[in-house]
DNA sequence: TTATCATATAATCATATAAGAATATGATTA
DNA sequence: TAATCATATTCTTATATGATTATATGATAA
């Protein structure tokens, strides 16, 4: 493959070493996508990269819960459950409905269901997944 | 919809606020997997929850490219390159093949470009994407 | 072997994050 | 209106994380 050195270009690298593989590099530097896109989806990620988040979203295929309910099924405290749920609600990754006293919240978008099958997929290989009934 | 209040019980509840919908808060109990499972799919997501990171993997979707060739791509410098590498090939995110003196990443598994994908997708509705030419 | 190049690691620092405790808000019921 | 209940927010503490600088490793070439 054709390898090339040059000395850095200031406009287009920020990294101060050489590139070895020049049409390569360029290939995939025209594909990158603007920063605020990375950004979006690093903060999309990061809202799936706590178990306790993980849990109520998990939770909530079942149905809408209450935070209350929810406090239960993920056995946390309700200001904890509650910080997590703004942070997904602001996430656009659950929303919520008041009903009275009792706030409902539920999955916002059918990617996010995905996104969590596909998370379990990738990591149930070869592993027990259900916790046991007791 | 069928509403419970009940004391709380110490064995199934963590929480010590009451059950407000003690049917539907144990069906969603009964749907939830093991603690490890939800920190492994945490600690999967967590890679992919820093834009730096994002940046090579996406670079990535165009074919193998050393550490050199991403330190440019995405603008940063080797050692923090480096260090993203080894997360995500602890994570198995990314593999490497050393060849002389150039090391060459690539992504490990099918469900890594699947999952950049789909945030993209959410990301996007409605928002215009690639980065312009310079 | 020595020099050089590509990559990896370690130490440090600044920032980000989660959880708990205390308190506030907002809605219902008495 | 006052009391109560479900939920939200704020502040603090402990911990985790990313980038930088300096240095180490491992492979090639002279």
């Amino acid at each position: 493959m054709a390898s090339v050195k040059r000395t850095p270009q200031s406009e287009d690298l920020a990294c101060d070493v050489f590139y070895v593989h020049k049409d390569k590099a360029e290939r995939a530097k025209s594909s990158m996508l603007i920063d605020e896109v990375f950004q979006e989806i690093s903060d999309f990620y990061k809202l799936f990269s706590d178990s306790t988040r993980l849990k109520i979203l998990w939770a909530l295929r079942s149905g809408p819960l209450c935070v209350c309910d929810l406090c239960a099924v993920v056995g946390m405290s309700q200001p904890a459950v509650s910080q997590q749920l703004r942070k997904l609600r602001d996430g656009r990754i659950v929303k919520s409905k008041r009903n009275g006293k009792v706030v409902y919240y539920s999955l916002d978008d059918e990617h996010i269901e995905a996104a969590l099958d596909m998370a379990v997929e990738h990591v149930a290989e070869g592993k027990r997944l259900e916790g046991e009934p007791e």
